[in-house]
DNA sequence: AATGAATGAGACTTCATTCAT
DNA sequence: CATGAATGAAGTCTCATTCAT
């Protein structure tokens, strides 16, 4: 399901564990230039890792910034999937799954921004495998509510894809409009009011009873 | 409170000709080729200028960036005011503002894509500058939202900066997310569900009464 | 016939003024280094242009050999128009165009050594482009051969294909054997013996009578 | 006579096998890339050994590039020998040289076209070496023309350098032309042409009488 | 105002070679 | 003897920008 990446290095561990030193160092070199304005110099540089070596780990600069992108799409399936093992309602499991995209917002959203920031400096293919993955977690909300609707009734949101779509999408504010949201309000205060928001705006009462 | 941008130009018709088709000709290779990857040549290519010329009206690359997303949040901002022109009651004007901003939204979502994905290759001051526009909007939304709570009632949503936030933000699901909703969903049954959305989640009915 | 190369430069004369350079310079850049050797930085050096002017003239390294190959085999074809001209009878036009090929080899036997060294440097189709110009000479002998033998008799040589290769393949051994043909044998001497050897092997007679 | 090239091996036997593995496996990736082109990582994988132990065998890509033009000027060399052992008569041992000469090239015109390719891309006394090598085929040939004139009479080629120069260089016309001589004649009729091209040419009847 | 040519800085990537095991 | 990982040097090419006309 994921695209493979070549490497010249022989054991698997060692790929793995520099491929995560070299994706982390990335996502800090990213944050602070961008993609294009960094080079492999600096990213290299930041992963304690020769500039020559990095390339026996990764074919291409392209292949990092995929790297970094897989990595944070994982952390919205790592973190769904985690709640959705604890519950078995299918009320708790939408407010829940909602919860978690939320809350792993919140928690990674300096390094989320560059998931709306840079997917489109991704080659082609890589663009489509990321948003496969984010079209793969729409599907997920969408059963999710499909679940729910049987269960419960309704959304007011009638198109579920729609409705998905809204659930995954509204948590990014926190990402990109933080600048502006974190000098007018308290961290659990924008937590709580976006998830009322949410679940208001698609009909869900927060509690169940 | 623009910034102001210097062109060796004296004719000051012809420079904000020339900037006009400078915009929309960047808009249009932007939207292909991401700010990093078109070059001047391009963009003075597809406006009819010769690359050269093209710094008679702006000085550096960065220049038109700032000008289409200027351009850009120009487009909030007229859309706006041309709505609060029509109607006095906080309640419609309140509504009316969600209204313009979705319909802004949809009918540029190519363009307007461009101020979430290239705004962070601004250079610091025209980002900070790019940024205050957003914040004004924000501010806009939430006089109006002090003023309906004023008239009617208070929101769902307490904290009004961040009612005014979603207001502004949710509807750029639509620019980001048109790749999935579009092949799940009608335009107006997108358009009219986001509407209702937003206005249920902040607690707004959508007609007066 | 020739493959074009793209130039960034408009002015016909000034391109094709530089070109003349950049040839001139690569040639001497090759012969001391070979082409893998040889850098830009050094041809452009050379040319006394800079290496990122190069580039405005040409498209890529390899685009240089290609216009130096391209000019190498232009020395053969020219200089065996030039005799053809001259020669109306088919004996004369034979043997003329001989003792032009030599004559040729001769005078340019350090550039037309590049020939046979960096040809297989070469783009594929650039070369299947110089391997069709040399396939060219060797038709233009093939006809002076039929051209001959229906006049005078038949060569000794019975293909005439083959025939051709030899009378414009042997004249190559004074680029490709200099480095011991000059440590014995004089200059006119190696161009009589060579000339002379060719025209025995084929079955020609020297002289007209 | 010929360089000797360190390796850290002290196995004698072990090191002239792999040796020899390398020189086979690097005139096929020599053939298919140019030298230039072709990577001691190509190498080492089509001989069967690491990249790494390669270089206890040669102590640098050019070393390899020497051992195989040594290899190819072997072929020459051996060649000839074998004939001149069975031959006493000047006359039979001169156009048994040229037969092997032909006949080696004819076999291995695949490999030979490296001799002509890749000379100089050697290390300069490398250079210098297989061109001694090849000299001393010129002065091989150049005995047995000076003992066929002491037996038979005068070339029609005076010069007894020149003249040995063609017979060993003519029949390169074979490797260095095949792409245009094979689709125009049969092996056969380009062997027997060019065998009596040289013998008419430098003025030897090719039976004895 | 407009043009065409020129430039300098720098980025990505490759590879022969070495080192430690 | 053999291996896998690491390295440093270098080269091609691109591009925003400037200059002279």
């Amino acid at each position: 399901m994921k695209r493979s990446i070549d490497s010249q290095v022989r054991n698997h561990d060692l790929v793995s564990q520099r491929r995560d030193d070299i994706v982390q160092a990335a996502i800090r070199v990213f944050r602070a230039n961008g993609f294009h304005e960094a080079t492999t110099r600096m990213i290299a540089r930041e992963a304690n890792v020769t500039q020559s070596n990095l390339y026996n780990y990764v074919r291409t600069k392209g292949d990092i910034l995929y790297l970094v992108c897989e990595h944070l799409v994982g952390l919205y399936e790592e973190g769904l999937a985690k709640v959705l093992e604890q519950h078995a309602d299918p009320h708790a499991r939408l407010i829940g799954g909602l919860r978690a995209i939320l809350a792993i917002m919140l928690q990674h959203k300096d390094e989320l921004v560059l998931l709306y920031n840079e997917t489109h400096a991704l080659a082609k293919d890589d663009r489509r495998q990321i948003l496969k993955s984010v079209s793969r977690l729409n599907g997920a909300f969408q059963r999710l509510i499909a679940e729910y609707e049987a269960a419960v009734g309704p959304l007011a949101v009638s198109n579920r894809r729609v409705a998905a779509n809204l659930m995954t999408f509204v948590p990014a504010i926190v990402a990109l409009r933080w600048w502006d949201l974190s000098t007018h309000a308290r961290w659990d205060e924008i937590e709580d009011q976006i998830f009322a928001f949410v679940l208001n705006g698609i009909g869900v009462s927060p509690k169940t009873g």
